[in-house]
RNA sequence: GCGAGGGUAGCCAAGCCAGGUCAAAGGCGCUAGGUUGAGGGCCUAGUCUCGUAGGAGUUCUUGGGUUCGAAUCCCAUCCCUCGCACCA
C-alpha cells in the first residue's frame, strides 16, 4: 500500500508544485538566488544537474526558513556555436549527426529542423526546462526568457548606453585568427588544429637591398647589433612586391598575410631564393651583411627571410658552423652583444657545445633555443657600447626606435603552426578594424570592482584571491562580433554584442522578465529602463502603471543575494558581471555574494560531450529517481569540490533513501510512552537540527546531509538497540519523523513531500517551517550517560574479541570518588606540569602513593582522548555511573547474554578493578 | 611558462585556517557473525601492522625544518585540477 516508489512520488509532487514556486514580492524578507544560465546547444548531463540542484537545495532551505525565495532561469542563446552546429548538420557531418541523433536522442523530424540555429536552442531550452522540472528544481518559470528576445535586446541596448557613457566602450584595432574562406574570425571551437596557438607580435627589421627592402621578422630586435648575415631558403621562390608603395622582398605566403594586416600588396615579380644568395644588404644598426643559404628557413613563417645572430641564437650558430665546416664564409665571426650570467662571450655556442649538438636537425634545438632566450631575457644585459640596458627593457626600446626611425613595421604571426580551420583552410592573422572593446584595463574601473569585492560574500573563501588576480590581470575585451546570434551593437549595427558581454546584468532583468513582455519592445527606450532600474523619471514614459509594478519588483528583489557558477567562469563571466554592475547600478544594488562550483567527473574522467563521456541527466533520473540523483550530487562532495559520478555509488544512495522511507513508515505512528532513551534521542536530534541548519546556511550540502541523514540514522540504530524488546517506540518518534522529513526535504523533496502528507496530513513540505533547535530539549546528562554506556559496550566487545574465551559473566567496576576528583582537577587545570604537584600536596592523596600518581597519568591520557564535549560537562559535575549501569543492566545482559555485575572498584578484590577510571570503568570478563 | 586550488588509509571524503581531543569522522566497497531463511533487505563487528584485556608500533605525495609534541605551521619536491581571453 505504501511502497517505496520514487517514480510515483515524483508524479504526485509535480502536480502540486506546478505553480508553487512562482514568487512575488511580499512582506517576507527576500532571498534572491541565481545561477549562470545555460547555453542550450545539447542535452543536459549530470554535471549540469549539479549546477542547478545546488542552488535549488539552498532555495528550498531558505524558503522553509520563511524567506521569500526567487530562483529564476533563462537561456543564453547568444553567440556562434549553434551557427556552426546547424551548418554541420546541413552538411550532414557524421560526427555531429551522431552526437545529436544518438547521444542526445533528438528525434529525426526535429533534427531535420536543426538546419536553423534558432531551432536548436529553442529545442534544447525546452528540454532543459523539462529535465530541470523533472529534477524538482524549484524555479519560477514565468520569468524564463532567451537572450534574443526583442525586449531583452532593448535591455542590452540600455545597458550598453550606460557603459558607453561611462567611457568603458572604446574602438580599436585587434589582431585575430582569421579564416579567409569563411571570411570570419575563428575561435577555439572552430579549429581543427592549433587551438593552443597564440598570436605573437613580431618586429620587422628592414634591410636595404638595392632599391628594395628585405624585412626579417624577429622577437628580439635588440639583437640587431649582432646580425652577421641573413638567411634565405635557396629552394623557395620569393616575390618582389610593392607593400604600401615600397618594394619588399618576401615569400608569397608572407605577401598574403601582410595583406590581412593593414598593408596594400602589389606583386611585381618573382625572385628565386638562390638568386639572393651572397648578395649584400645593409641596416644602419649593423652595417652591411651578406645573405647566406639555409634550408631551415620556412617561407610560411613570417616574411620567409630571417636575420642571423649566431652569438645568441643557437639555430643561427649551428647553421653558420655547418657552412664554415664546409669551408665557406669562414671570415664571419659571431658578434656578441649581451652579457648573461652562466654563459661565456657567445652564449649560443656555449649552449650548443655543452649539449654536444652536431647538426641543425637535432631534436633538442628548440629546447636549447628556449633556454638561451629565457636566460638572456631574464638575466641578460646589453654591452655598455649598446646602452647597457637589461634585455627585457632594451627589447621594447629598440623595437620602438626601429619603428620610429628605421622603417620597421609590426607583423603578427602564430607561435605554433599549423593552425587550421574546421573548413580545412589555413588560418591567418588578420587585423580587425572597427573592433570595439570594453576597457577592462582601466585602473579606475578595476578599483571600483576591487572595492566592491571587499563587501561581497565569496564561497568558498579561497576564491577571493583568484578574483583579485583576475581583476588585476584583465585587459581590454573585444566585445563585438561579426557572426552569431545576439543584440546589434548600437554604434555599428553590422556587428553584434559578444556573448560574454550581454550576460552580465541579466539578473536584474529576471525581476521584471515576466512583466516586461506585456509591453511592445518598440516602446522600450532607455528611459523606460532608467525608470525601472534607476528610478529616473522622464516626461513621456509609456505604460506607467506597468512600469511602476516592475520598479517595485526590482526594488524588492535587488540586489541578488548569491550568484552560483562553476569555477571556470571566475576569470571571465563572474568578474565581468561585477564590472558591469558597478558601472550601472547604485551601491545598494550591487551583488552581495557568489558561490563557485567545482567541476564534474564521470567515472573518474572528465565529462565531455564530444568524447561521448557523458551521462544524461534525464537518464539518471529515469534509472535512479530524481531524489537519488539529487542526494548523490549533493552528498558526494561539497559544491565547490570536484565530484565524480559513479553508478555503483548512486545505487547505494537510492538504498539510503529507501531506508529512510521505511524507517519513517515504521515509526511515524508509534505512540508508546517516552523513556529515558527517547529523551536522549530528542536531545541528540536538537544538535542535528542545529548542525544541519548551520551547514546549509554555509552552502555545505554534503556536511548537511551527513548530519541530517547519517547522524540521525546512526542515533536511531542505537535507539533501536537500546529499546527493550518488550516496548514499542514512543510517540516522540513521530516528532522525530516530522523533523527528519523536513531536514531532508531540500535534498529529496519528492520522497519528503510524499511522507509529509502521511505525517503532517496537509500542506506541502516545501513550504513547511524548517525545524528549529530547541535547547530546552537538550539533556547533556543523558547524552553523557549514553556515551558512557556505548563506550563501555565497545570496550567489552573488543576485549571479548581478544581473549577468545566464552565469558560466563561480566563485571563492570566503577572508579572511586577520589579518581573523579583527580579527573576533575586535571580537566579544569590550565597548567599540566604543576597539577601533579598540587594534587600530591593533599594528605590523603599522598597516602595513596603510586596508586595516585598512576591515576593522574591515566586520567591525563584519558582526558586527551575524550572529546571536549564529554570532558567539559564531566569536569563540572561527574555523572552517577552506578545509576547509569544499573539502569542499563538489562540491556547489557541482553547484548552479551551473560549476567552483568556492577561493583565499586575500591571494594573489589580483582586486580583489574584498579584500572577503573572515570568514564572508563574496569571490565572484568570471566 | 604564468595565476588559483588540491594531494589523507581499497575508493570517495572530513580534519589543516585557530599544532596535542588523530590510527585519523562519515559514506561506499570488502570480510565475518546474526536475523530473516534462498540471493541490489536489515542488524552487529572487523577492515595499516602486532597483541589471550580495552593496548602498542608505523602512517596522512616525497624530502627537510620549527616544536616537548605536526595530517595540521615553514621551506623544497613531484603529481593532479581549473583559468590564461575574443569562447560559451
Amino acid at each position: 500500500m505504501n511502497a517505496f516508489d520514487l517514480g510515483k512520488f515524483e508524479t504526485e509532487a509535480q502536480e502540486q508544485w506546478l505553480h508553487a514556486f512562482e514568487s512575488n514580492p511580499s512582506k517576507l524578507e527576500k532571498c534572491y538566488l541565481n545561477v549562470a544560465y545555460p547555453y542550450p546547444s545539447g542535452a543536459m548531463h549530470v554535471g549540469h544537474g549539479r549546477t542547478y540542484i545546488v542552488p535549488d537545495v539552498i532555495a528550498r532551505f531558505w524558503r522553509m526558513r520563511g524567506k521569500q525565495v526567487l530562483y529564476p532561469m533563462a537561456f543564453h542563446v547568444t553567440g556562434a556555436p549553434v551557427i556552426g552546429i546547424s551548418k554541420r548538420i546541413t552538411k550532414k557531418d557524421p560526427k555531429t549527426i551522431h552526437l545529436y541523433r544518438d547521444l542526445y536522442r533528438v528525434p529525426q523530424n526535429v533534427l531535420d529542423e536543426f538546419t536553423d540555429p534558432l531551432t536548436i536552442v529553442h529545442h534544447f531550452a525546452s528540454e532543459y526546462q523539462r529535465v530541470m522540472t523533472a529534477c524538482g528544481i524549484s524555479i519560477d518559470w514565468r520569468r524564463r526568457f532567451t537572450t534574443v528576445d526583442p525586449c531583452y535586446s532593448k535591455f542590452i541596448e540600455w545597458q550598453w548606453k550606460h557603459l558607453y557613457e561611462a567611457g568603458h566602450v572604446i574602438k580599436g584595432v585587434h589582431p585575430v585568427r582569421y579564416c579567409t574562406v569563411d571570411d570570419n574570425p575563428v575561435g577555439d571551437h572552430d579549429l581543427l588544429e592549433g587551438d593552443k596557438a597564440e598570436v605573437i607580435r613580431f618586429t620587422l627589421v628592414m634591410f636595404q637591398y638595392g632599391d628594395a627592402q628585405i624585412p626579417t621578422a624577429t622577437l628580439r630586435p635588440e639583437t640587431i647589433h649582432g646580425v652577421t648575415n641573413l638567411w634565405v631558403n635557396p629552394s623557395v621562390t620569393y616575390v618582389k612586391a610593392l607593400v604600401d608603395g615600397n618594394a619588399w622582398i618576401i615569400s608569397k605566403e608572407a605577401a598574403e598575410k601582410l595583406e590581412l594586416q593593414d598593408h596594400t600588396i602589389e606583386i611585381k615579380e618573382e625572385i628565386a631564393g638562390r638568386d639572393l644568395i651572397d648578395k649584400r644588404v645593409v641596416h644602419p644598426l649593423c652595417g652591411e651583411v651578406p645573405i647566406l643559404p639555409a634550408d631551415f628557413v620556412d617561407p610560411d613563417m613570417a616574411t620567409g627571410l630571417v636575420m642571423s645572430v649566431p652569438a645568441h641564437a643557437p639555430f643561427d650558430f649551428v647553421a653558420l658552423r655547418d657552412l664554415q665546416n664546409a669551408g665557406k664564409y669562414t671570415v664571419i665571426k659571431p658578434v656578441p652583444l649581451i652579457k648573461v650570467e652562466g654563459y661565456g662571450d657567445i652564449p649560443a655556442q656555449d649552449a650548443i657545445e655543452r649539449a654536444g649538438i652536431i647538426h641543425q636537425m637535432d631534436s633538442r634545438m628548440d629546447a636549447i633555443t628556449q633556454e638561451v632566450y629565457s636566460a638572456e631575457f631574464s638575466k641578460g644585459k646589453l654591452f655598455d657600447r649598446y646602452g647597457g640596458k637589461p634585455v627585457r627593457i632594451a627589447r621594447d626600446d629598440v623595437a620602438a626606435l626601429m619603428i620610429e626611425k628605421y622603417g620597421s613595421e609590426v607583423m603578427y604571426e602564430f607561435d605554433t603552426r599549423p593552425v587550421i580551420c574546421r573548413c580545412g583552410n589555413r588560418v591567418k592573422v588578420k587585423i580587425l578594424h572597427d573592433q570595439w572593446f570594453l576597457k577592462y584595463s582601466d585602473p579606475v574601473w578595476k578599483q571600483q570592482v576591487s572595492d566592491h569585492l571587499l563587501n561581497m560574500a565569496l564561497v568558498p573563501p579561497e576564491v577571493r584571491l583568484e578574483f583579485e588576480r583576475t581583476i588585476d590581470w584583465l585587459k581590454d575585451w573585444a566585445c563585438t562580433r561579426r557572426v552569431g546570434l545576439g543584440t546589434r551593437f548600437p554604434w555599428d549595427t553590422t556587428q553584434l554584442i559578444e556573448p560574454l558581454s550581454d550576460s552580465t546584468i541579466y539578473m536584474a532583468y529576471y525581476t521584471i522578465a515576466h512583466k516586461i513582455r506585456e509591453i511592445d519592445a518598440k516602446l522600450l527606450t532607455p528611459e523606460v529602463f532608467d525608470y525601472i532600474f534607476l528610478g529616473k523619471m522622464s516626461s513621456e514614459l509609456p505604460e506607467k502603471k506597468k512600469l511602476d509594478v516592475m520598479r517595485k519588483e526590482f526594488l524588492y528583489w535587488y540586489p541578488y543575494n548569491y550568484r552560483f557558477s562553476a569555477k571556470d567562469l571566475i576569470s571571465n563571466h563572474l568578474t565581468f558581471q561585477l564590472f558591469h554592475h558597478v558601472t550601472i547600478f547604485p551601491k545598494d544594488k550591487l551583488p552581495l555574494g557568489m558561490v563557485v562550483f567545482g567541476m564534474g567527473l564521470l567515472n573518474g574522467a572528465k565529462m565531455s560531450s564530444s568524447k561521448g563521456n557523458v551521462f544524461l541527466l534525464e537518464d539518471a533520473v529515469h534509472d535512479f529517481g530524481a531524489d537519488t540523483v539529487r542526494m548523490f550530487l549533493m552528498g558526494s562532495a561539497e559544491p565547490w569540490q570536484d565530484f565524480d559520478w559513479r553508478n555503483e555509488l548512486v545505487i547505494s544512495t537510492k538504498k539510503q533513501i529507501e531506508r529512510f522511507f521505511n524507517t519513517v513508515n515504521e515509526f511515524k505512528d508509534a505512540d508508546g510512552e517516552p523513556h529515558d532513551i527517547d529523551r536522549w534521542l530528542l536531545s541528540r536530534l536538537q544538535s542535528h537540527i542545529g548542525s544541519t541548519t548551520e551547514a546549509l546556511a554555509n552552502f555545505q550540502t554534503r556536511q548537511a546531509l551527513q548530519e541530517a541523514y547519517f547522524g540521525i540514522e546512526t542515533d536511531l540504530k542505537w535507539y533501536r538497540r537500546r529499546l527493550p524488546s518488550t516496548i514499542d517506540g514512543s510517540r516522540e518518534l513521530h516528532t522525530l519523523c516530522s523533523v527528519w522529513i523536513r531536514l531532508l526535504a531540500p535534498f529529496i523533496p519528492f520522497t519528503a513531500e510524499h511522507l509529509w502528507k502521511e505525517v503532517a496530513g496537509e500542506g506541502l513540505v516545501s513550504f513547511s517551517p524548517w525545524p528549529v533547535e530547541d535547547k530546552t530539549l537538550v539533556n547533556t546528562r543523558i547524552e553523557l550517560a549514553e556515551e558512557l554506556l556505548a563506550r563501555t559496550v565497545e570496550d567489552i566487545e573488543s576485549i571479548k574479541k581478544l581473549i577468545k574465551i566464552t565469558p560466563k559473566s561480566i563485571t563492570i567496576s566503577l572508579a572511586p570518588v577520589w579518581k573523579h576528583d583527580i579527573f576533575r582537577i586535571i580537566a579544569t587545570s590550565s597548567d599540566r606540569n604543576s597539577v601533579i604537584r598540587n594534587i600530591m600536596k593533599d594528605e590523603i592523596m599522598r597516602k595513596r602513593g603510586k596508586e595516585a600518581t598512576d591515576a593522574i597519568k591515566q586520567c591525563t591520557t584519558l582526558i586527551h582522548r575524550l572529546p571536549p564535549s564529554v570532558v567539559e560537562p564531566l569536569s563540572r559535575e561527574p555523572i552517577n555511573e552506578a545509576a547509569v549501569f544499573e539502569a542499563a543492566r538489562g540491556f547489557l545482559e541482553k547484548e552479551f547474554g551473560v549476567p552483568v555485575h556492577i561493583t565499586n572498584a575500591d571494594s573489589s578484590e580483582h586486580p583489574k578493578a584498579a584500572t577503573a577510571l572515570p568514564f572508563k570503568p574496569a571490565i572484568i570478563i570471566e
